[in-house]
DNA sequence: CGTAAACTTTACGTATACGTCAACCAGGCC
DNA sequence: GGCCTGGTTGACGTATACGTAAAGTTTACG
């Protein structure tokens, strides 16, 4: 099993290299900084990034891929690093991650029935192409309930 | 095994049906139709939409839980309703559904890592919530790669 | 020392996806 | 007729997520 990827303190991180490495420009990033995703400290007045900010762009990109907002991500990593040490604390975030588990089970039930969807037409296109390549066929798109 | 629901070309919905049905604002559907994602017939000024706009509108949302734009979707219900009747469509057809399919991937990819995560809290939670009602815990926010 | 690369702030611009009036018409019913 | 419900076309407003240009600063290199 490999080891836990640095979450060694010392290491930081030029937005640069940050902007590098996500494919993001730095406008970007320091977007993200105002919405308050990330938390550089400063040498100086340029900004320095923990493996923690890191961790958060990257949670951040995800999230972004799932269709999140930024708000939304920041509420969520927000709850995931705020105390949870009364019970009523406790319960509230198992509120909140119930909420959150029900919309990912949707995009779920989405995704796979999208993906059913593609392979298939992806299965009759090989097909057709493969049944008569130079042959002139016609496929009526399959009506109005995909 | 039940009958393909409703293919009946007879039924249509005003726009307040779909509106409420769908869970949107008739502003949103129009919107919509600007943006061609459904067509629907007039009779005098009216809005008349059938089946075929009603499952347009189901696919436009499904898509939009997705993360995918408006003219993301467009561009992908149209292709499954375009011709396809050349080799070079056909070609054209697999490249495009190929890398449709290699971001749902990501996506399914992204979204079992965070149900995974979220499950974990979740059981973390109800863990603490049981095992200590009135008991104060402390429960540090596990570090950098969650 | 000069300059190029990388960074900084400020600020206005833009695309997407609608919301929110306003003002008007058409049909039903009491 | 009067009014309600539901539909219509503008047209302007707004939130999100940056892009982009301007102008200055800091650091490394030769």
């Amino acid at each position: 099993m490999p080891v836990n990827p640095e979450p060694n303190p010392a290491v930081t991180y030029a937005i640069g290299e940050l902007a590098r490495e996500f494919d993001l420009t730095t406008r970007a990033i320091r977007f993200y900084e105002d919405c308050g995703l990330v938390n550089p400290q400063r040498s100086g007045r340029k900004r320095v990034y923990t493996a923690r900010d890191r961790t958060r762009l990257k949670l951040t990109l995800r999230g972004k891929r799932l269709g999140l907002t930024l708000a939304e991500v920041k509420d969520l990593v927000g709850m995931y690093e705020s105390p949870r040490d009364t019970e009523a604390q406790l319960k509230k975030f198992i509120v909140v991650l119930a909420e959150h588990r029900a919309q990912l089970e949707q995009q779920m039930t989405d995704l796979n029935a999208t993906l059913g969807e593609v392979r298939a037409h992806e299965k009759e296109a090989r097909r057709l192409l493969a049944e008569s390549p130079p042959r002139r066929t016609r496929k009526a798109p399959h009506g109005d309930t995909p």
